[in-house]
This record gives structure tokens, sequence and C-alpha cells, in this order.
DNA sequence: CAAATTTGCTCGCGCCTAGAACATAATCGA
DNA sequence: TCGATTATGTTCTAGGCGCGAGCAAATTTG
């Protein structure tokens, strides 16, 4: 999805144009025009025709660069202000939010509702209004929405989470235009573009909540399950246990590291997000973290030992390990790893983006689509009569 | 590696004729010059003057298609008898063999050697020998070596076979313009190319002899490790075992399903590749198969919850221990699925290629350096002055 | 044997990018 | 303070490329 690939000479323009684009939404702004000219490899006429071109489509905003070097100075390209939007939805257990990112930008949260979290219809019903109303209010900005949900979905479509007795629900058709993804998936994929997978060639992503998935990403891009629900790490069976697990399968050590490994231990009940949270934050359970970030370790390793990626991200609870109970969790790590793994071991850190990271990921989807040939030239053809500001 | 993506017009050219050469490799012969032009999306003309070019450079020869359909007859583009050739070499514990492949072709064996396998230095000078002598032979064809080897390679260059004594061995500086990857990779690349996950989008190959390895296959390319030494996948402890591997971690479940395991369950002495192949042929020993069978069913599920892939293949023993034990590996690879996975389980097949699967793998390795614009583009430059024939 | 069909071939057109030459606007150095 | 230097934007021409129309060629069909 992210190389284009032209054939003809017409469809090179195009290309290019989304090549230039797309390294500006990485850039966010901090990169000159010369300095995209040299990276993409592009002639200085070429780029001024390709710059030009996507300033008048109000893609970008070229502004003059406040510069200490010597030389004719060189413009900043910006996204535009009034250029294109991406709505992401981050759709929680008992609440959803939507926000709205311009390109190379954050998402602003424009709204959040708590929902009751069962039946779907309740709670899908009211998110498709909210979605639709802040379509329409962008208007011709709106160009994608992208939606994160807490559990596996399938075919791009379907959305399982067992504890609210959502089985297979069509996200997609009740939302209708809209990309879905996991949201341990689209927090891997932000933190591929903006976070510490940045630039990597292969990292893996470990989000844990109440469960623990991820997605292993290359260059960038997650590797796609074949029906787009890969990155269940947490479903294997990792540690000897006999637990039987939701999921249907038996043992799998994301029940020994999660929310509710924490709450077990305590005697506390489980599915009480905040008081794995106390547990985490609280020292006199350290016993606790420390096991829970052991078998953590253990998976980890497990997972580079097969998969060999460069560095492994943690963020959720994951991160909350890491920073409480970091030698335990080194500790098994290192023991977990083959002899030849442990000179160079992938590093394990903790996200780079917190809990904004679903939002940034479904951002990510929803410009990824649009920043194609197909994307970026239905704009163009919309915007070209309009002229230069 | 796959996805050139042309900038320049200059460019546009080259990419297309390795997009067209690429098609034909992959088509072996079987394919018009018509249904590839179709298939690429490319006008009668370019197409036409595309393979002339090809042709001209010795890299297809066009013959007249024999066929029962109307209208003017249409060429089929066939690999050039002059054309260039991939020397792949499958390195083993015990046996070394050289084989040179066509475009779109099979490697027939040049050369098969035992070696002493051990030390390093007398395996790889004899072997450096050969290579350098059969490059020489096919002089100007050959256009690059690729070397399959039976252990974890770092870095593309480095190779451990921890039960010969080689440690960190730098197989490429010892045979100087060689590619190198692990065989059980290499397996992989070949039936995602040539086998059973062709045209699949993610596909899991696994490979057991002692140990037990194989590639995760995005649309036909292996996912490279970052350090290369991606797939693994044995050496996870995912049956709660505690028993020693010589990777240096503990519990593999690699360890209870390949050649080893047969051999310890039946009183034998390890490393002893034919007394298992006996083991698995003995209906005498079912029980050890199923069990063997069961285990590879359990590390299969944990894989496939975890990757989603479309398809797993097996090659080397796994074969066979699908071909003797089917009941065993599905009844627990079933049990070990996420629920929601059940109801369309990714399919575990046999290897469609047998034990020429590295071969082949090293052969579409070396071709996938030289199917690109700087290998077709030196091979052009070095052909263009000969006239057509 | 003629009509129909499919494909190959030739050529002009529009489009693209590179690169040279020039213009512009900053810094540097005296 | 002002020319020299440097780096970049802009303009324009030249060379290439693929498309597509029109025509030629070769086979099947009836």
């Amino acid at each position: 999805m992210r190389e284009t690939g032209a054939t003809t000479s017409g469809e090179l323009r195009l290309h290019n144009l989304v090549r230039l684009l797309r390294a500006v939404h990485e850039a966010g702004a901090g990169a000159t025009r010369s300095e995209l000219t040299r990276s993409l490899g592009l002639s200085r006429g070429t780029a001024a025709v390709l710059a030009g071109e996507l300033a008048n489509a109000r893609l970008i905003r070229e502004e003059i660069a406040r510069q200490g070097t010597r030389g004719r100075p060189t413009g900043i390209p910006r996204p535009h202000p009034d250029g294109p939007l991406a709505l992401a939805v981050d759709l929680r257990e008992d609440v959803w939010t939507i926000a709205a990112a311009e390109l190379g930008g954050r998402p602003a949260v424009l709204e959040r509702r708590p929902h009751p979290g069962a039946p779907a219809e309740d709670v899908l019903g009211p998110l498709a209004a909210a979605i639709r109303r802040h379509r329409e209010a962008l208007a011709p900005r709106s160009v994608g929405v992208a939606v994160a949900a807490p559990g596996p979905v399938r075919d791009g479509r379907l959305l399982d989470i067992p504890h609210l007795g959502w089985r297979e629900i069509d996200v997609v058709a009740a939302l209708q235009p809209a990309l879905l993804d996991n949201d341990a998936t689209l927090a891997g994929l932000a933190e591929a573009r903006r976070g510490a997978l940045r630039a990597r060639g292969l990292g893996l992503h470990l989000h844990i909540e109440f469960d623990l998935g991820g997605a292993l990403i290359l260059n960038g891009n997650p590797i796609p399950g074949s029906r787009g629900a890969a990155g269940e790490f947490g479903h294997m069976p990792l540690i000897g246990s006999d637990r039987p697990c939701p999921c249907g399968a038996t043992g799998c050590w994301g029940l020994e590291v999660g929310a509710n490994a924490l709450l077990r231990a305590t005697g506390r009940p489980p599915q009480d997000r905040p008081g794995a949270l106390e547990i985490l934050a609280d020292p006199a359970h350290q016993a606790v973290v420390d096991q829970a970030a052991s078998i953590l370790g253990i998976g980890i390793s497990a997972l580079v030992n097969a998969l060999d990626p460069e560095i492994v991200t943690l963020s959720g609870l994951g991160a909350g390990l890491l920073a409480r109970s970091a030698e335990a969790l080194e500790t098994s790590y290192q023991a977990g790893l083959m002899d030849f793994r442990r000179e160079h071991p992938a590093a394990v850190v903790p996200s780079a983006l917190g809990a904004e990271a679903t939002l940034i990921g479904a951002s990510e989807l929803a410009f990824d689509a649009f920043l194609t040939p197909a994307g970026v030239g239905a704009w163009l053809a919309a915007h070209e009569k309009g002229s230069a500001d």
C-alpha cells in the first residue's frame, strides 16, 4: 500500500505527487522543500512543479523558512489549513472518542461519550450518527474515517468483544464508510509512524490491557493477517498453564500478564481497569507486578526468538510493567533468548505515544487510504479548478 | 524488493522491462504475450517494444504459440537459452550441492559432494573453489550465487551450526560474491514462489529436520528478521517443557517435534536422520509419531492464533508427520485455536516441492537480486550492442 | 474462400522529468 | 557597508516514454 509504482508516464506525475505529499505527512513540517527534493531524488524543476500543483489544490502551503544557512531561502511545505482531514474513532468498552487530524498532525478530539456497552446497536447507532454529523460539519475536507476497536477484527468488518456479548458485529456496515482495525494493531501502526518504531525495519509492538495484542511492523506497515486478525500474540500457550482463556484456547500467556492477572493475584474482581492501575502503582504489590513482568519477559523472548524484530515497544499496562519492574522483565527476557540473540538482543522500550496511540493509528490508517494515486487523484480532480490563494 | 517504483520517465522503461521479465520468470512459459500484456496493463505497442528489447538482449525468446483460438497467433515469451543463470547452493551438514537455474526453471544439479563437516575452512574452501569453477564455466550467463545453510544466519553473512562447532562463520566472505540465507527460510521462499503458498497473501512455512524453522511469507516474500534471522519458530516454550535446548533457551517446542524427538522416544541415539525417517515410516511406532504430530499441531495453532496466516505448509519431517498422523495433528491444532478462528482455520498442507525446495529457494533469492532495475540494467548494458539473433 | 477475430506493428501525440541557464535572496568576509 | 559566495527557485528546451488509432498479418469459423 505504500509503494505505488507507476507504469505509464501519466501515472508518473500522480505517483510523484503522492510521494511528495506523503513525505510532507511523515515530516509534519520540519522538512524544507530542498531537503524533500533531495530525499525523493527529484530535480529542482520537477519539485517546483509538484509543489505548485499541491499548493494549488490546497493540499500544502509553503512558508518561507527562517534559516541561518547561506543561499536563497527555501520553503517549508506544510499541510494546508484547508487540507484534508481524517476522522479517527477510538471505540472502547465503555466510551468512544471521535477526533480529526490534519496531514502530519495529531488528532484533535471532537467528541467523547460514554456508552452502555451492550447491546451493540445501542452503541453503534449513536456513534454512527455522531460520525455522520462531524463528517458533514467538516464537509469537503473529510477524506476518510477509521475506527479502532478493542477486540479481534476479521475481514476488516467483523468485531468480537466476548465479555460485552459482541459476536461478529459488522461495524463497517453500521458506520458505513469506515475502515476498521484492532486497537492494539493501530497502536502499533502509530508507533511505527510517529513513535519508537519509526524508521526501523522490523519492529514488534505489544499493547496490554485486559488482552495482549499488537502488531508486527515491517517498514512502517503492520503485517496484515489473512483475515485481518493478526497480532493476537497473547494467545499462545507459552507458560505451561492450563487456565482456560475466554478466546476458546487454553493456557494463553496473555492471561497472566493483562489487567485481570493483576486483579486475580490480589484477590480483586476482574474487569476493573482502574483497579489494575492501582495495583501497578502500589509498591505493596511489587511481587505481583514482578510476576506479571516476568511472564511478559518470557513471552517477549519467545516472540523475539521466532521473529527477530529490531526493537519491541510496549503500550498500555505493558509500559507500566516495564517502568515498575524492568529488572524482572529483563531477567526472564534474557533467559528465554537463544544464545546467539543475547549478544544484540532487541531493545524493549515503552511506547512513545501513550494513550493517544490508538487515535493516531486510526488517523494514519485513514490517511494511508487517502495517500494513494486514487485518493489524491480524486482530491485533485475536485480542486483543480480552484486557483492559487 | 519486488516493487520497484519508477520516478523518472527513464526509470519507467527499466521498471516495465523488469515487470515483464519477472512475469516471464514467474510463469516459466505458459503465458502468452497477449496475456502478459493484459495482466501488466500495458498497451500492445509498448509490449512489443519491451518484448523486442528483452529478446534483443537475450533475456527472452518468443516462440509462436500453437493455439486453437481465433485471431492472429501470439508469441510465448520464454527464457532465452543463452539467458541469465542463477547458481544455487544447498549446503548441508554432510554434503553440498551446486545447481544452476534458468529464469523460470528448476535448478539442475551441477555438482554434489560430501564434506567432513568440520572445521568450517575445510568445507568452505573446496566449496568456494567449486563455485568459482562453475561460475567461470558459465561465464557471462551467471548473474548471482545464493547459498542455503542449515542454521541461523545473521546479517546475511554469519552462520551458526552448533553441533558442527560452527560459530559465527562468515560464509559470504569465504564464498565471496554470494547471498546467504537459512535453508528453512529458502524452502519457504520456494513454496511461496513455486509451491502451495503461491498467490497467497500471508502464508506460514515450517521446515522440520533436527531443528524447526521456517518463514512467514507476505505476498511472496519472506518477512526478513532485523538481523536476517527470522523464522526460528521452533524456539518458543509452547508446551511447558523444561528440556534445555542447544540454542541456549529452555523448553523449545521444536525439541519435541524434530528428528531427535522421534529418536529419543524410541531410545535411539540422536543426530541420526535416516533413523528418524525409519521411525516415521514404521507403523510399530505410530504412537511416537502421533505424539510428535500432536505437539506440531499445538505449535501451529499458537502461530496461527498470533499471526493469522491463510495457509500453513510443512516440509521435511513435517510433511511426513502430516502424512502419517494427520488426525493427531488436526485434533491438537483445532484444540489450540481461538474460537473465532475455528470457523475458517488456516489449512495445513504438505509442501508441494519436497527436497528440491531449498535449491529452488536459493535460485529465487539469486534471481530476486537480478530482477531489479539495477540487475537487469547491467545485463542490458552488457548486451545492447549485440544485435538480434 | 470470405468473413470474423485477435494480435502485432508503426507512428504521431501528449505528458513527464532532467538539466542548463538564469534570477533571486540569503550569508560571509573584508 | 557592500561585493563575493552560496544555495535555491524558476523557466525553458530536449529527450524519452507509453498510449492509442490505424493498418497489416495470421488464424479460425462457417
